[in-house]
DNA sequence: CATTCCTCCCAAAGCGCTTTGGATACCCTG
DNA sequence: CAGGGTATCCAAAGCGCTTTGGGAGGAATG
């Protein structure tokens, strides 16, 4: 039997208006009043209907989420995170969900029918590609929305909160290049991805510094799984010239390149070097690792929380959010990176 | 601008009365006033206003979720795929989710939560455990809900859909000792997850048959991911007499078994047999694998969505769903099964 | 023919909140 | 002391649906 406003308007002698507007932050009451308000809400325990909040504002109270069913995204372990994050902050102001499950042909009309339905109050959108189409389509929708990542190329007009990815890639690389690695791969997440593209052009651009190259053999891009982690370094290794040091996309891809780099008889941090980009996973610690792990670190699940907080608050436009954030990643420098080795790998295969 | 109940009662000439009914499936409306009035809805694009029906009728339309953010539960890859089953069925009933990110030792204090919000109708538990507590506080607070899976021990009388792993993992077993099997290994999923001593349950049973005994170094629990599974073969092939047949608990798991084999020079199906329970994962599909994979079959999206189905059927009060549903493991024979090698595997890694 | 009983429909009262459009009292100006 | 602000509060009208409590009309019953 919970208390409504209405008995609580009589418990305190109010109208419900005056009490409604002391909860709602409306200017024209009394601070004494306020106070008495807020003091017997924590008595009683009394907490707003949201149906009845819902129907007489209008608002829905809840944020769309399009669910790409896609392979290899919707299972991803970054997805669980990254929700959440965004999950852990909705529930605090009490949100829904709309999980909209939807393979990328149908997204569009996904998007249509959330945005007509009224049933959610803003849409996230994340995995951007380059000139994204969703973001023309959301802005027609004229539907609030925040975008997880940066689309590449097109308007850049739209709310956004990413990772400087190509900042942290170029740090890393840097890194690498200081101690001495001349020859470095790099283990990338989906060649058609925003990020993947941007964290690519990081390394590059570093290289370019030192008027180095960088060799497209070394380049591997697939799904951020362990397994395609190890492949990706065994393949490396099998070259004539193999790298020196490998940067991953995720600590997933690390764990594979990892277990490939002790099964051909090297040491992590000594004979290659590694950096990972780490994603605050909570089952993939960095610092778990055998050796652990040099990283570019950025929590995953906070960014969820963030944009989150960004949709409710443009929802219930409280507190003026910045529209675009680009959050730099740490450097973190742990035992996984050394001086680039004298001796040469391949020469140990042959032992 | 879309239209609502008093607007198309008024271009029927109806009271807001006759046509809710008629929407509703109420007996007292003319057969013929219902379809006048089905058809006035398809023309108009009606639909009713979610926000409105809930305050009228104190649904709240919605399901709980908690989402266990605990250590390789939350972001694993099984949980995306039974989610989008879950939201594919809820998206076309238009139910929302509360997301309740919550770790184990807060569950309780979550569900009361949940409960007492009023926000959800209904409650989705997974993960179960043996003596699972969860099942009595959900009752204590008398909230309807449903179990994926089944505790083990305790009462019995709860709402549940589970798949009958012991007998898909008797199966499976059975199968590897009519070709001729008898050193068998399980690589299984965490050690305190009921279904995990289901299966393991299983595979003893029909070895027990054969006067067979499971040998306990032949089994592995660990989260179901390709690189445990890859270890676990790893030493399970280091024995001194390995397994001729391997039984893993997903398909995940079976990847890096596989990967395991491949590198000790054996080759499955004709050297080491092996079969996996199969989630029908989007991203890892048995048919695909280098020598498709023998499974035990049974789509977690489906169960998700039967989850979802009966959760909002109980709501909706509409047609009598089954308590307590026990689905049956396909057993799908492909080239990883074959007889047992005369040829003793060890003597191969000496060569 | 009077009565009862269905069948089919309606008016109106909520559900619990927000918000509009005043009121009232008090304080300042000039 | 009249006129104009200002600060503080309230009554009542919705929001769009469901549901209660009839009520009219015709068929069936006695």
């Amino acid at each position: 039997m919970p208390v409504n406003l209405k008995q609580l308007a009589e418990l305190l002698g109010l109208s419900q208006t005056t009490v409604s507007r002391a909860l709602n932050g409306y200017p024209e009451v009394n601070a004494k009043t306020r106070q008495r308000v807020l003091k017997a809400v924590r008595e009683t325990g009394y907490r707003p209907n949201r149906a009845a909040q819902r129907l007489a504002t209008g608002k829905a109270y809840s944020i769309g989420l399009v669910m790409p069913i896609a392979s290899g995204i919707g299972s991803d372990i970054h997805f669980g995170e990254f929700l959440a994050g965004l999950a852990e902050e909705a529930v605090k102001h009490d949100f829904h969900f709309v999980l909209n499950p939807s393979a990328p042909e149908d997204e569009e009309a996904t998007f249509r029918r959330l945005a007509a339905s009224g049933n959610v109050d803003a849409l996230f959108l994340a995995h951007m590609r380059s000139n994204d189409p969703r973001i023309a389509i959301l802005k027609s929708l004229s539907i609030p929305f925040v975008v997880h990542g940066r689309s590449i190329g097109g308007p850049k007009d739209y709310p956004f909160l990413d990772i400087d990815n190509t900042g942290a890639f170029y740090d890393a690389t840097r890194l690498l290049i200081q101690l001495g690695h001349r020859r470095i791969a790099l283990i990338n997440g989906q060649e058609h991805l925003a990020f993947a593209i941007r964290r690519k052009k990081g390394v590059t651009r570093a290289l370019k510094e030192w008027d180095l190259e960088l060799d497209e053999t070394l380049v591997h891009h697939s799904v951020m799984t362990d397994e395609y982690g190890y492949r990706s370094m065994q393949r490396f290794l099998k070259q004539p010239d193999p790298p020196t040091a490998v940067l991953c996309s995720s600590t997933a891809l690390a764990l594979g390149a990892v277990r490939a780099i002790n099964q051909a008889g090297l040491t992590v941090g000594t004979d290659i070097s590694i950096i990972a980009h780490d994603d605050v996973l909570p089952m993939l610690k960095p610092e778990n690792f055998s050796v652990p792990l040099t990283t570019t670190r950025s929590s995953l699940r906070a960014a969820g929380a963030r944009v989150a907080s960004r949709l409710i608050g443009g929802i219930l436009d409280r507190g003026a959010y910045p529209d675009q954030e680009l959050w730099r990643a740490e450097l973190i420098v742990r035992a996984s990176t050394g001086p680039a080795s004298a001796k040469k790998i391949n020469s140990r295969k042959r032992v």
